[in-house]
DNA sequence: TATTATTGCTTCATATTGAAGCAATAAGTA
DNA sequence: TACTTATTGCTTCAATATGAAGCAATAATA
């Protein structure tokens, strides 16, 4: 409700003074109302994965206030937990469905922010300390519908070996999101979240390659691939590009889940 | 300085009715303290791990309020980070200096805590919805000197084996603390805050076998160990026991270092 | 129909793991 | 003092997993 009265008002043309007046007005009124509903002095950001084109991208957010890029974020109800905060936030900003998602950290540093919101006061709610629970999400890159708020100019996924500059630690909150995805792969399925339905070997060896950054062995995949028995094998093949048809997969469901929780190298 | 007075006042005696009047004095008084100096509606847990007579151990506390066992916790000053704030935690706890500390989890539930304090006003601080950091720590229990605070009647280790009613989610997060420690075991080392600067190759095996909660074989545990090259094998002996001298080890503390950044199992 | 790059899957050498066992040893015991 | 015993250090052998390479099938294109 309170977000659908801000949209609108953040669509409506003055002169550039005029808006910049009324950009101020927006955000006190905002801020007023920030303080009743949400947790003080807690933030969550989210490093969003997307996969297209044989490209890992993230979901970007430019910031009206400073011009800056962002990981998009949002704060936590007083009425939800964390992971309904983050879907919340996630489902507002992408349409999406059924996101996978995974808290990794809390970044605490006392010089998180970075002074932006000068020219408030410093009652206002986006002048305080932020503490930032960080999570990673995993979407359906065809299924995400992106959505500009009041906040920002634009929302845009971007390759992650081509990141811009990312406003206050978003770029150390996006590492330490990428390397926690790098080291899950280690012993957690990945890819039914990032990958259509049906997907071949060469494109989801393509996902681990990209996620690690390293090229692997394709005989070597397959043959572990096939071994974590969670796959199965259809009747179809990819017609269309050149060469040899490659076979399709989907994932057998139950034993992905299954996969998830009980965790695909022992160790020890 | 404030827990100085706060300790003194807590160790006064008079007759009971006087006792609980004083306690909800006191309560209200660290209340005021509290919204002050204190990042509102957060809270730190803290899973403490020792291990001690070839059992593992946690740290639990006994609260006045309630009468209950809890996780020794805390709140974060405004002035400070988390992990600051953990390390100022368990430092007044236990003495402790040089504590691993690792964040896992942040425990959002709405219904995490369970009505306690409800003979006081609203706007106190203990009855403030709160959202609590895990960290779990691993540290020498030899080395530690538990400290009894204004809140609480009892501070003792505990093996996990044989631990008492956790009060609120506190059996929760210690769960997830234990399940965290044994994952990580399958990509760091472990050992050097928990065991003696020197111990013997059983010994090193028997914390393994007290994590994971199950046996392994001797042999092969012995050349895993020695492959990960972090340990110094010592011209001396552990003598006394009777049967054979085990040999004594202590850890490169280079080396190992180097691994907890790295890793010790590539996995992909 | 031949060419070509890609794909499915196997093979062989090498490394790692699981299970077992043997010799050395240090107390306790005869 | 020699024997007994359980533990320890470390090796061996079989089973399994991994790394690297390659061969046959295939599908578009020339």
């Amino acid at each position: 409700m309170v977000l659908k009265k801000l949209k609108s008002t953040s669509f409506l043309y003055f002169s550039d003074e005029f808006l910049i007046m009324e950009f101020k007005k927006i955000i006190e009124e905002k801020s007023k109302e920030s303080w009743e509903i949400y947790i003080p002095n807690l933030s969550i950001d989210c490093v969003v994965f997307g996969y297209h084109n044989a490209s890992l991208k993230i979901l970007t957010v430019k910031m009206k206030e400073n011009n800056l890029w962002a990981l998009p974020g949002g704060y936590v109800l007083k009425t939800e937990n964390i992971k309904e905060a983050a879907n919340r936030i996630l489902q507002q900003r992408t349409g999406a469905e059924n996101i996978y998602l995974q808290q990794f950290r809390v970044f605490s540093d006392l010089n998180r922010s970075e002074g932006f919101f000068s020219e408030f006061d410093d009652t206002i709610w986006n002048k305080q300390r932020f503490l930032s629970i960080g999570f990673y999400a995993l979407v359906d890159y065809s299924k995400v519908n992106l959505v500009v708020d009041s906040f920002s100019d634009a929302c845009e996924w971007k390759d992650i070996e081509d990141l811009p500059q990312l406003m206050m630690d978003h770029g150390i909150i996006f590492e330490k999101g990428l390397s926690t995805l790098r080291k899950q792969l280690n012993y957690k399925p990945i890819g039914l979240n990032l990958l259509p339905e049906k997907f071949t070997m060469p494109e989801l060896q393509k996902l681990y390659e990209i996620i690690l950054g390293k090229k692997l062995n394709r005989g070597n995949f397959f043959r572990k691939m096939l071994r974590y028995d969670i796959l199965v094998k259809l009747d179809e093949s990819r017609k269309g590009g050149a060469h040899k048809s490659p076979d399709l997969y989907m994932y057998d469901t139950e034993k992905y889940q299954a996969a998830l929780r009980n965790g695909l190298n022992e160790g020890w």
